[in-house]
RNA sequence: GGCCCGGUAGUUCAAUGGAUAGAAUAGGAGUUUCCUAAACUCUAGAUACAAGUUCGAUUCUUGUCCGGGCUACCA
């Protein structure tokens, strides 16, 4: 149990004890770390309680800490100031804390329960290659479900491809006009970039025939639906849904280039999924839950014979679930989809990260099942997320302003070289290593700066200026950790080391306030934790580990390691930087960030 | 029009209803005979506006203003 949690459990069982007659209210027990201002390290709040129990902040102040000090081993002293209590930890809890804990290397995690859950991200559509949007969704997938394993859920990591679709017709249809046969090999492309240029090229095309025909005087809505090229793509998804055999050999092609692509990228950003959905696969379903939702009356035909769900009970609109033609729309299939998962994984939750833009439809399709009965609905949870934007504003395909990851990726590791470089940081180290290095330095740097925003907030990315390797970094997180790793090093002592070594340490002195102050923020871990896994929000392990980080280089800059005053001091230190270090690792483990030994 | 989300230093971000609103960066001033200066120390600078609830509001409620998104028989 964390060292806050013991003092909320103090301060209950105090109250209980002092006051048998008034129950306290459960919430109102808050416990802080004390400001740097005051002496102290934890404060409770003493407010709530007054008009409750009819005293006064020094009367109850001093009963608690009288009480604190009597019945329990966690502190030396206390101050009231102003209606706060201002507890000062004992010594000797920091260190044998750091005793307990400093060789276990799944500090923090909480043992394996039986709570599953799917987290599905990515889900791209295999038209094009990723961008710098597709980014924060991949890698706030991934950390979501790393920081909930980490809370011991079963995850299963998701991928629902978006194979299908007139979209993906388009590009076929441009390649089949202008590619002469190329392929991925012939052009030495990335699959997924080769099958991207065509789309454009269909735009293009597509964009040519449309003011080609306005010019010859036809109206321009009419002139869009008319253009020959749309008029084939269409044409082109009809076959597909037809099972026409030539269609499907040229999809399954195309899509095999595209998934060739898709998979170096992945690979190349530390991500993985257990699970693959296809929409080909998927398409089709939902419409027995349509139907069944027609037997039990909750949905309703209209005259033409489209079936809706009135929503207006809820604030919302009528919403269409099968064309009058009987075909499935878009969020049909979803509805089945929902359901499928939770069959095959028998799941508690399904998470669906997915951009802002679709907070409606999702509302909307947890809304239709919870109406339809369907037990899945309450698991359902949109893992909603604000759009990357350029200075300029959105990033848009048809303009041009969009960043391509794979580019990206390119020049986050060629600006770690570059610094590097500039440093003159490259000593010692073999070309190998030096390739690994600057991939673990750009990569970081770029999912850092992605994960570090609260996810729900919409975030302006500037191409030129935004990615620094300076301040609230992933490099800086790094920098302290190869620090600690060199230190480790010259005092011959290993990063995992042998519990025994340590084990006789008692403090005969105060410690300083950088040492303790470094203690008190790693015993936060664990809470931290638990936080980033109930609030989805992996811009909580970075926030913790850029203060522990920053904690460590102060420290460090005050108290010599290998220098220090005594062994005893020297014990203690080591303890600190060992723990520091592995803390580090494991936070940004679960957000995909490696740290290096040596930079 | 309706619904949803956001508005905090010049800029990018923090702050379970708690003390004098924290960082980073840009600006100003310093630190290297000593474990990595990709670091450290000091300095200056902000809650859009107005009411309300509260011992206490950046946080909750209402209204106004500004920005974004959604409101398809597209996916």
């Amino acid at each position: 149990m964390t060292l806050a949690a013991q003092i909320r459990l103090a301060a209950e069982d105090a109250l209980k004890h002092l006051f048998p007659e008034t129950e306290i209210p459960a919430g109102t027990i808050t416990v802080n770390q004390t400001k740097p201002e005051f002496k102290g390290d934890y404060t409770i709040v003493l407010f709530p309680f007054l008009k409750l129990l009819r005293t006064k902040p020094d009367v109850l102040g001093n009963q608690l800490g009288n009480y604190f000090l009597e019945k329990t081993d966690l502190f030396t002293e206390f101050q009231i100031v102003s209606g706060f209590l201002n507890l000062t930890v004992r010594d000797n809890y920091w260190s044998s804390f750091l005793q307990n804990h400093f060789n276990d290397p799944h500090f923090g995690e909480k043992p394996k329960h039986d709570h599953r859950v799917m987290v599905e991200y990515s889900s791209p559509n295999t038209n094009k290659p990723l961008h710098f949007g597709h980014l924060r969704n991949i890698f706030l997938g991934y950390a979501v479900g790393e920081i909930l394993k980490a809370n011991g859920q079963q995850v299963v990591k998701a991928n629902l491809v978006n194979d299908r679709g007139i979209h993906i017709c388009k590009s076929m249809i441009a390649w089949q006009r202008y590619a002469n046969g190329a392929t991925p090999e012939s052009l030495n492309t990335k699959g997924d970039h080769l099958v991207g240029d065509y789309y454009v090229k269909f735009n293009d095309a597509y964009k040519a025939e449309v003011s080609g025909l306005v010019s010859e005087g036809m109206d321009e809505t009419v002139a869009e639906k008319e253009a020959p090229i749309m008029k084939e793509a269409q044409e082109m998804l009809r076959k597909w849904e037809a099972n026409d055999p030539e269609t499907k050999k040229l999809w399954e092609t195309m899509n095999g280039w595209v998934y060739e692509g898709f998979h170096i990228s992945y690979q190349r950003l530390g991500v993985d999924f257990d699970k693959w959905y296809y929409e080909s696969d998927t398409y089709l379903l939902g419409k027995t839950i349509v139907e069944e939702g027609l037997r039990k009356g909750v949905l309703f035909k209209k005259e033409d014979g489209s079936v809706w769900i009135d929503l207006t009970d809820e604030g919302l609109d009528q919403k269409l679930l099968l064309r009058a033609d009987g075909t499935s729309v878009y969020i049909t299939q979803d509805l089945g989809t929902a359901k499928l998962k939770f069959n095959d994984y028998k799941l508690n939750q399904s998470l669906y990260v997915i951009g802002d833009e679709q907070n409606y439809h999702m509302q909307v399709l947890k809304l239709i099942l919870k109406k339809l009965g369907e037990p899945c609905a309450d698991g359902i949870y949109h893992l909603s997320y604000g759009m990357v934007e350029l200075p300029t504003g959105r990033m848009k395909s048809r303009e041009g302003t969009v960043v391509d990851a794979d580019d990206m990726m390119d020049e986050m590791i060629a600006l770690a070289k570059e610094q590097t470089e500039q440093a003159g940081k490259t000593e010692g180290f073999t070309q190998e290593e030096l390739d690994k290095l600057y991939e673990t330095i750009g990569m970081g740097a770029l999912k850092f700066y992605l994960l570090r925003v609260d996810p729900k907030k919409k975030m302006i990315f500037d191409p030129k200026e935004s990615i620094d390797l300076h301040g609230f970094t992933a490099t800086f997180i790094q920098y302290a950790h190869a620090r600690i790793c060199s230190i480790l090093r010259k005092e011959g002592c290993p990063l995992k080391p042998d519990s025994t070594k340590f084990q006789s340490l008692v403090l005969s002195q105060p410690l300083a306030p950088a040492e303790k102050m470094l203690a008190l923020i790693i015993e936060q871990y664990p809470s931290i934790l638990e936080t980033a896994a109930q609030e989805y929000n992996p811009s909580a392990m970075c926030n913790y580990s850029f203060q522990l980080a920053q904690q460590f280089n102060s420290f460090y800059d005050e108290h010599s390691i290998s220098k220090a005053e005594n062994e005893e001091k020297k014990q203690f230190r080591l303890l600190l930087i060992i723990m520091t270090a592995s803390v580090l690792r494991h936070a940004m483990n679960l957000c995909g960030i490696r740290l290096p030994e040596k930079m």
